[in-house]
DNA sequence: ATGAAAGCGCTAACAG
DNA sequence: CTGTTAGCGCTTTCAT
């Protein structure tokens, strides 16, 4: 069914067709302006009919540049790293730009080394690093940072100088969550920590630590979940059993969310008469898990624009000895309450 | 804090630091058994100090292969697309393989050719075509199928001789999960299905009329969604208004199954008492809604890990003139009926 | 066991 | 406007 290993057509070929050389099929091939118009007519006819192709890895030899991102991903079965990933292919293809998808199998300490050699061998014009800081997974990056001879992107991680970082502010998210709670007249907030070797999970918590504190109030009922659903339902038990007159939770993410809304349900606690939820990541589902969830909504998929955006910029500042040396910089991006049906005043400010 | 411009080592540099030629370094990088130990060792060291990288991009060149497959996708944002990429991703790695990926906008039709020039333009040895089968978007193929000069496996798209197909067998998950309701005694079974321009959607739909009949039960109460919860939403409601005596339901996928619950707490339909409902997908979630939804489970990822293993094994049958030319064929994988806590007997059976 | 020459398919640099 | 020459960095083929 396959045309079998024939040789595909090259420029030479197309060049001897039409009778001229290779640098003018060439000139062709890459919109130069100088070439006859009526020869470019010609050569292009026959290009069609050939149904010639450029070899694009002849073409990045020659150039040394394969306008080629190398993107290192973890946990693609979760909705953050690929709503993420979806980001960066659109903006990829905006900008014409290859994708080279490298995903590891685990969050924790990786071989970075042979990551990054793996990349550099296929000529990555571009590195962009969208695994989530966890454990001390970016700690062999400090030494081979400055023999990295193409620019890196980070995604998610702590601010750190000298880097391009994107990340969601999560702090500020969690301000944001224990904020609302406040507003509705709790006192008493619990949270369900993401698992604490993650960075976001810190963030999270932090902003819940902060903004109680502002607020003159203890921030001492929490429980380190696992990000997953069934630590939800645990975590909640847990919460309640340390303190039995919790009247609101903020859940590190949606789905431990969901885990405490299944726990509420199954005990009997009516959510939010007797107790009010906010979640983290604003799931396309939330909206319909019952309560509807009020959660922290952030844009991944802009995260992967963002990045794919930084890393190209720093690649062509660097091309062109014109342009102003692009430096590293650090983006935060914002993330918004949505309000829903599983947070409402505290039951004694209602009275 | 880069290295600038600085050229990268060649094979060159190592060849003469060593005093041998590059095609002895050449050896010693692939591993050709036909050089001195000493030389060898000799050769490794200098390479370990100059810290050099072979370049991938001119060994492909020059070799014509590039161990690089081609991945098509569209709706990363999904959790279906991304837990096959994920599966893909894996199995790629395990048999060395480079993946370049390009994701659509849309579902719909798109111009496959220039999408296929892309690609071979990049000269992937193989192409994974993990778009769904959507409207008329496979219909480009027809004409330029024979001139794709690589192998190609398609994943979710009806049977067609010839080609090289890996899906899930929608169409008996549909049977299971009307089976499921039927063996629970209900006989007044709807259907929520997806958009009927998807081939997985009228496989699933085709198994629940196909289970209804030879049950000699009318397969006439259902209404088209769109995937989305909200879509589940108001498609239970319509089930409802046109058949009020419907004591189960079938959804398509579990987003969908979602909205349904969500509408039957709104109006104070007791699932599964009054209302039995199964999904399909067994999103982690799922387990988690109230009550935990019966659904049909199937494995996304090992769809992607099998798509990777016949296009290697298609790949490497071409080179190898010795091993018999491999037949292009079918996969369907079969599904599996989770059963939780949204379905239950029938009230008058169970009376 | 090692080397020399040629070539993969394209483009940069220079010439005219 | 168009052609020639010389690579890009590696591997293949054929010698030795």
């Amino acid at each position: 069914m396959y045309s079998t290993n024939e040789r595909r057509i090259t420029i030479k070929q197309v060049a001897k067709v039409a009778g001229v050389s290779a640098q003018t099929v060439s000139r062709v091939l890459n919109n130069r302006p100088d070439v006859a118009t009526a020869t470019r007519q010609r050569i292009l006819k026959i290009i069609d009919d050939l149904g010639y192709q450029p070899n694009i890895v002849a073409r990045s030899l020659s150039q040394r540049r394969t306008y080629t991102l190398g993107v290192v991903t973890a946990g693609l079965k979760y909705t953050g790293p690929s709503r993420t990933l979806n980001g960066i292919t659109n903006k990829a293809e905006e900008l014409g730009y290859t994708l080279l998808l490298k995903e590891l199998l685990g969050f924790e300490a990786h071989d970075v080394n042979a990551i990054l050699d793996y990349l550099l061998a296929r000529q990555v014009d571009g590195i962009i690093w969208a695994v989530q800081e966890v454990g001390d997974n970016r700690q062999e990056f400090d030494t081979r940072l400055p023999a990295i001879p193409v620019p890196i992107v980070f995604l998610t991680m702590r601010k750190r100088p000298g880097l391009n970082i994107v990340a969601v502010d999560n702090y500020a998210g969690g301000r944001q969550a224990t904020e609302h709670l406040l507003n509705l007249g709790h006192r008493k907030i619990g949270h369900i920590a993401g698992p604490l070797a993650w960075w976001e999970a810190r963030e999270r918590k932090r902003g819940w630590e902060k903004r109680m504190a502002e607020a003159d109030l203890p921030a001492e009922n929490w429980v380190e979940g696992t990000w997953s659903s069934r630590s939800g339902v645990r975590s909640l038990k847990q919460l309640l059993t340390q303190a039995p007159d919790t009247t609101a939770v903020f859940a590190a993410n949606d789905q431990m969310a969901l885990g405490a809304l299944h726990y509420a349900h199954r005990h009997g606690t009516r959510v939010p008469e007797d107790l009010s939820l906010v979640g983290f990541d604003n799931l396309a589902e939330s909206a319909y898990y019952w309560p509807p969830l009020t959660t922290i909504d952030h844009d991944q998929f802009d995260l992967g624009c963002l990045a794919v955006r930084e890393a190209v910029k720093a690649i062509t500042s660097r091309q062109d000895i014109t342009s102003p040396s692009h430096q590293p910089q650090s983006i935060f991006i914002q993330p918004k309450l949505i309000v829903r049906g599983s947070s409402e005043p505290a039951a004694f400010s209602a009275t």
